[in-house]
DNA sequence: CCTAATGTCTACAACGACTGTAGGTTCAAG
DNA sequence: CTTGAACCTACAGTCGTTGTAGACATTAGG
């Protein structure tokens, strides 16, 4: 019934190390361990782990998975806060694509006008020289 | 027309610590140093830091900033190395966007579906528990 | 039953790319 | 000459792991 830590990291897809991790800073409660002092995961630990390594790969941070996680272990509580805090992670994730986005179009202006002879005349290199080559203009200068 | 360190901060939208830190992973040469010790930094140095600092923004990691620096250095040199390195960071810009889309695609559901109750019919609780309720099966069980 | 291979244990260092702190020195303005 | 800002070094902390070293536990095969 309960598996050892290295069947657990099997059954979440978490690095052993990382489950030991979370256990040091409190995400995960101390495991029981056997004679030879492993740890002991249930049922109930690997679904705990399978939620926080679901929660990180949605890219919320460790600190707002510890308060899902406390809004989980208490169901009578209203969701307010659980639906919060997925907004906040939704409004991040927004800001991250359009900064990326807005990168990838820089980035493939500078591949598409290298002409592919010395570095002297490289695009690539003259744009990282020359900010006000860039469309977006993170870091407007004064007229 | 050398610059303090906090000057050439100000120029480049570095930090001061930063630029120290450039220095110190070798990424800026040594500064030399007035009489009392401090930095100062010339035309060329703000050049080279103001690229370090546009190429971090467009997502280089440092390893690849020295790379391209060094590129830059030596402007007889073919630039398919750079152009090949900028090609690299497209590719990953646009992993990291096509992630983040999911995500966000992701977090939509969850939040959409959220009725607003208890935390017990909370689905953005529910679906960080279930996995299977992604749309996204980047851990497809075997059927 | 013994051995070898694998798994697990603790404790701690390293990663990337900074950022912050403490405690001291130097500089520019009034 | 004094004050306050900017600078100096050295080091610790951030985030979320990942990797290491050296010792103990467990399991499968012979």
């Amino acid at each position: 019934m309960a598996l050892t830590i290295g069947r657990a990291a099997a059954a979440t897809g978490c690095k052993v190390q990382t489950i030991r991790y979370y256990e040091q800073i409190g995400l995960l409660p101390a495991a029981p361990r056997t004679a030879g002092n492993q740890r002991l995961y249930s049922e109930a630990d690997i679904r705990r782990l399978a939620f926080i390594r679901h929660a990180r790969e949605l890219g919320f941070p460790l600190d707002a998975i510890r308060d899902l996680l406390s809004l989980a272990d208490d169901p009578s509580r209203p969701c307010e806060a659980a639906d919060s805090i997925a907004r906040t992670q939704l409004a991040e994730v927004e800001t991250r694509i359009a900064r990326l986005t807005s990168l990838k179009a820089e980035l493939e202006r500078m591949i598409v006008q290298c002409a592919g002879g010395k570095v002297a005349n490289c695009r690539v290199i003259e744009v990282l020289h020359d900010h006000s080559q860039c469309l977006s203009d993170r870091h407007p200068k004064a007229p």
